[in-house]
DNA sequence: ACACTATTTATAAACATTATAAAGTAAGAC
DNA sequence: GTCTTACTTTATAATGTTTATAAATAGTGT
């Protein structure tokens, strides 16, 4: 189920012009297939064996290139290092209070919302709502107009 | 009206059996008046000019132990250092699923998602709504004592 | 297969944050 | 007010993550 994942991941690098070298093959599917959010170095550390010259440059490198097409997100905890996760479909709403219009947004770091909260209230936490609220960019431009 | 947080904050603190050393009274006072949300050396730097001879580590420690107190949250972006802000009020709200149980929690960082989603798409954002669901600690132990 | 350019590697550097030990100081007891 | 004790500050070094650099390597289209 998640090789389908990692192909299209492979597709939308060769969309936009990135090179698919092994090691960005093995990150990545180390990335799809992780169920945690790994740091840097647990990327680097999983992959020494396929790849023992491989340098910890190389893993922040390619996060970074994922990062920016958007493949991947990279979370900060309050601790030393950052995590990555492979950003899935979830996603949440903004919304127009002028004209009701809904815009999907992505914001995976909620889920640490959901850990705070389950720690401070003693909560068992299933999930949670968000939505944001505001003037879209049309009805912004209409009411100064004037 | 700054000042009553700052009194309350001092008052808190002696409560604890904290110390109030001139540097902390210092670095309270710049959060509190702050409006942005300082990283350590900020503070550091715009409390040269009074304690020309003060250690960065004071400012980290004392920024750790208003933590500890609960007067401050740590907030983490995605860039290299931490930023620093002072607690108020604002607060959201963890619903139980069973016995509809309101309990509240803080969590500074969501303001980071109105900037995203901002960001995203193209929205003036204004305020958000964030609530977290799950079974309270109560509801927790009466289902589990079957 | 070739050529061009992106990428990897190895290393060093930059940066934020924490640990350590000695000197200094707040806060309560007398 | 002074003393005493334990907590704080300071200065410095160390730690750990992330980025910069330059030479070597390897994808990709032709």
């Amino acid at each position: 189920m998640s090789e389908v994942q990692l192909r299209d991941a492979l597709d939308s690098l060769k969309g936009t012009g990135v090179r698919i070298t092994p090691q960005r093959h093995a990150i990545l599917e180390y990335l799809v297939d992780a169920m945690s959010h790994p740091t840097a170095d647990e990327i680097y550390k999983a992959l020494e064996g396929k790849f023992p010259n491989m340098s910890v440059a190389t893993v922040y490198n390619n996060l970074r290139v994922f990062r920016e097409v958007g493949l991947v997100k990279e979370l900060t905890y309050g601790d030393a290092s950052s995590r990555f996760d492979f950003v899935t479909t979830d996603h949440y709403h903004a919304i127009c209070e002028d004209c009701g219009k809904i815009v999907d947004f992505h914001y995976p770091g909620l889920d640490e919302v959901e850990h705070l909260a389950s720690h401070v209230t003693g909560f068992k936490v299933n999930n949670h709502r968000m939505e944001v609220y505001g003037t879209c960019k049309e009805c912004e431009a209409k009411a100064g107009a004037h």
